[in-house]
DNA sequence: CGGCATCCACAACGATACTG
DNA sequence: CAGTATCGTTGTGGATGCCG
C-alpha cells in the first residue's frame, strides 16, 4: 500500500496539496512534525552520530554526550516511525541491538550535518558578538 | 576588541581549542548553544521568514503562523544577541521596528532553508513510513 | 505598534527503579 | 543490554495586562 501515488497519501491524511507545496510557515502544515523530530534536542545529535557510523544502544548514549536513556530511545523511535532511522536486534541474551541510518535518514543527516558545520565553523564570529553585544547568551 | 584573534575569544570564554574542535555531541560544546537557537521551535521560522525578506514585527507575527508575541519577541532576541538578526528601530510613534537577517543570518538561514526544503521535499516519503509503520507520528 | 512582566498550564525532561 | 514505567522537577509557551 505505501507503493500509491504520493497524492493518494496525502489524500489518506487529508491533506490538500495546497498545504504540501505552501511551506512550513503555515501552522498545520505536516512538515512541522517531522522538523520537530529532526531539529529536536537530541534528534540532531543522534543524526549526526548515526551518520559516522552504527551504533548499539549505550553505545550510542556514551557518544550523544548528556542524553537519558529515556529520551535517546524516544528520539529514536521517533526516527525510527519518520523512516530516518533503522533498528536491527539480534536475537540473543543479552539483547544486542544496532541503529543505523536508513537511506532517507542520510539524505536527511547530511543537511543536518552541513547545519552543523556552519555553526562550529562561525562559533568565533558568534561569539565575538556575544561579548560585543549586551548580553552573554542566557 | 571582537578584532582579536579566534583563539583569543575562546580563551575569554574559558573555552580549550579542544572542545571547539570536538563536535557538538559532548556535553558541553558551547555550539550547543546556538544550535538550540537554531533550530528552537521558532527560530527555524523566523530564519525562513526573513530569509525571504525584511519584516516589521507584527508582520512577521502573521507570517510565522502559529507563534505568540511572546515566543516570537524572545526568539528575535536570541538570534539577535548570536549575531543573525538585525534590528531597525525607526523613532517615531506609534514604533516602527523592522528585523531582517545579517550577513552571518543570510548563511545560516542558507543551511536550514535546505534541510526545509528536504523535509518538504520528501514528506511524501515520510508520510509513506507512517502508513507503513505501526504507529502514527503523535 | 512593539514588547516586557506576570501568571499559569502543560509538556518535556532526568533520575530512579524495574523487566525481558 | 536494551529498554519501559513511574514520579518529581524543570522548562516551554500561551494568555493577559501594562507601558513606551
Amino acid at each position: 500500500m505505501s507503493s500509491l501515488p504520493a497524492s493518494d497519501q496525502r489524500a489518506r491524511h487529508g491533506l490538500s496539496d495546497k498545504l504540501l507545496q505552501g511551506d512550513l510557515l503555515s501552522a498545520d502544515c505536516p512538515s512541522r512534525e517531522v522538523l520537530k523530530h529532526l531539529t529536536s534536542r537530541w534528534g540532531v545529535l543522534v543524526l549526526l552520530a548515526l551518520e559516522q557510523r552504527t551504533y548499539r544502544f549505550l553505545e550510542l548514549k556514551r557518544q550523544v554526550g548528556g542524553v537519558s536513556e529515556r529520551m535517546l530511545a524516544q528520539t529514536l523511535q521517533w526516527l525510527q516511525n519518520d523512516g530516518l532511522v533503522h533498528r536491527r536486534a539480534l536475537e540473543q541474551v543479552p539483547p544486542h541491538v544496532e541503529y543505523s541510518l536508513t537511506p532517507l535518514g542520510r539524505e536527511a543527516a547530511v543537511r543536518v550535518r552541513e547545519l552543523a558545520d556552519w555553526i562550529e565553523h562561525s562559533m568565533p564570529r558568534i561569539m565575538a558578538h556575544w561579548l560585543g553585544g549586551s548580553l552573554p547568551p542566557a
